[in-house]
DNA sequence: TTCCATCGTCGAAGCGCTTCGACGTCCGGC
DNA sequence: GCCGGACGTCGAAGCGCTTCGACGATGGAA
């Protein structure tokens, strides 16, 4: 192994200079560092790790633990871990995936050991219990999702509730007067997932708002959970309209449902959904949807624990993200009467 | 901070005997070990990882490298990139995420910075360039799927090969004489992929050992593509009574495409697929299939490579799953003519 | 009883890097 | 012409841990 010593004689300069070289804390002469540079290409230079951040006291790692659980679209987990190892890479840190399954003694762990600089936490609860130790920890960290209480944390999300205002009051203005929310499976709420619950807060207020009949339905992630809900809707809502749906496993089985049950869409039902673009794109009917930015989310998390790291004080607690509306071929007026 | 020197002084011991206390690697008297051990739990102390790192040469961190391409099913990977953390725990191991799109720096990058101590690479293709790389390595690694030439490589993968086979072998013991493989989009063949050209073998191979009339068709991962094979396959092979689905993405529109078409799943059409135990058993019509085991995978991989780390010098180079079809709902014998 | 091996522990020497203080040099301002 | 500061570099001191050699004590074999 070459070690900065062995680049320091080649280059015929101490190992401080080359440290100074390679990392630019203090001013290096230019022809110094050419011949530094040229001796580390030369050699084939490497530092190591370990060493590195037992000097530095920094490891350019970040933490991400990724949700395990059910009820949980998962390519969209691997969006924004994809996401996060991207943007990692740019500020030259890496990633180490942790699984929720580990729990607070997993944070712990990592952060303890100095393993990691910074945490990335997906999948908060409304009340989570991971947060007193997220706010004890010695090291930053970004939620993706708002806990009910997020003092002293910085979380950024999608702004749910803002996505199924959006959606009901596309509806709304579509002449539609009954809507229905097709949420996602019972666990997550029970769970108290904060995204969810927020979707079912903006969707009631804007419903109420606008003065629609609505109501709300859980929805098992599963073709035979769709075709439930569907049946159910028809049977206790007949004069339903709209449809909202967050819960992107349901959404293609539930346009199959409600068709096969004799509605057509857009001409009887109208359907928008919150989901990743790419999803709501492809399906057979496009749906009209509220983009779930996961990449975008990915990104900012990276991004603002980058400033923490930077010792950047004036980091924003609250990111919102605010909800984008794209027309597809699910929603129509409402027949007139 | 706590650190060694504190444990050491609060349990009137040197730091070396709280290292082996920790290690095993020398004999402790229970007696001091426990003393050791009641000041570690005291003081709440969790060894550096850097410090460690540094001083042993090990990081006790593996690299995961996962494929971003299209084509490739993200619930695998993700089901894959899970077992693989949780097995690497149970060894002490945490796993550092690395995408494909890093390519053969990152690789040199994380190997020779010492920031892991061994590898898994998935999605390997048939002349991998990263083959040399990963062969001339100081550190130990293990693939996910076969190369063409795997000397010197410790691979791991389902027996496509034989999945394709048993697949066919089935349809042909139900009496079908004509039978078809959908298979993963064109771009999965162009790049080589190796298991879709593996399954591609299988299929063929045993198709021709029973006389049976085949062909080999690549599909779209979207609706759309699976309607347009699903159209290209009636007109071109109307005798068509079995096909082998090698697509997870193009399943189930696959299966509806052809009722669209006026034909009955297993009635007219029988159909066995390899993939995922949970996504063939969750369909509308649950389709008779080869599981595609991706938790085993990464448990064994991570296993693997754990020995391998061990200095077990009679790791197996090739670890083939045998493959495991489940009868379910999607096949009949052919009908009598 | 003697000898040697094993057990249990200690001290010291690194592992490869960063960083701090120091020092000589050069330059501009007065 | 002198002084202060910035520039560019060096040497040395760690960062917190593991590991090697050493050493006294203990016990079984001869």
């Amino acid at each position: 192994m070459v070690k900065i010593t062995d680049v320091a004689r080649h280059a015929g300069v101490s190992p401080s200079t080359v440290s100074y070289a390679l990392s630019g804390k203090r001013p290096i002469s230019d022809e110094t560092r050419r011949r530094v540079q040229a001796s580390i290409r030369e050699l084939g230079y490497r530092p190591h790790a370990g060493a590195r951040a037992l000097a530095s006291s920094r490891s350019n790692v970040l933490a991400l633990v990724i949700p395990l659980r059910t009820g949980i679209h998962v390519p969209v987990v691997m969006q924004f871990a994809v996401s996060v190892v991207t943007t990692a890479r740019r500020y030259d840190h890496d990633v180490l995936l942790l699984t929720q399954e580990e729990g607070e003694e997993g944070l712990h762990r990592v952060a303890d050991t100095a393993l990691v600089d910074a945490l990335i936490v997906m999948d908060v609860q409304l009340h989570d219990p991971r947060l007193p130790l997220l706010r004890a920890l010695e090291r930053p960290s970004v939620l993706i999702g708002f806990p009910s209480d997020a003092t002293g944390l910085t979380c950024v999300d999608l702004d749910f509730r803002a996505a199924g205002e959006l959606c009901v009051e596309r509806l709304a203005g579509l002449g539609h007067r009954v809507v229905a929310l097709v949420g996602s499976p019972p666990e997550v709420y029970v769970r108290e997932t904060a995204f969810a619950q927020r979707v079912v807060q903006g969707f009631t207020a804007a419903a109420d708002r606008n003065r629609m009949a609505c109501s709300v339905h859980p929805c098992e992630a599963t073709p035979a959970g769709a075709r439930r809900v569907a049946e159910h809707l028809l049977r206790e809502q007949p004069a339903l309209t709209g449809v909202v749906v967050h819960n992107e496993a349901a959404l293609e089985p539930l346009i199959d449902a409600f068709e096969h049950l004799g509605l057509r869409v857009p001409t009887d039902l109208s359907i928008t959904a919150i989901c990743p673009d790419e999803l709501a794109a492809a399906l057979r009917v496009p749906v009209t949807s509220v983009a779930l930015p996961a990449a975008e989310l990915g990104e900012r998390a990276a991004e603002l624990l980058m400033r923490k790291l930077g010792g950047d004080t004036a980091v924003p607690e609250a990111t919102l993200l605010a909800p984008h509306l794209t027309e597809r071929a699910s929603t129509a007026p409402r027949e007139a009467l």
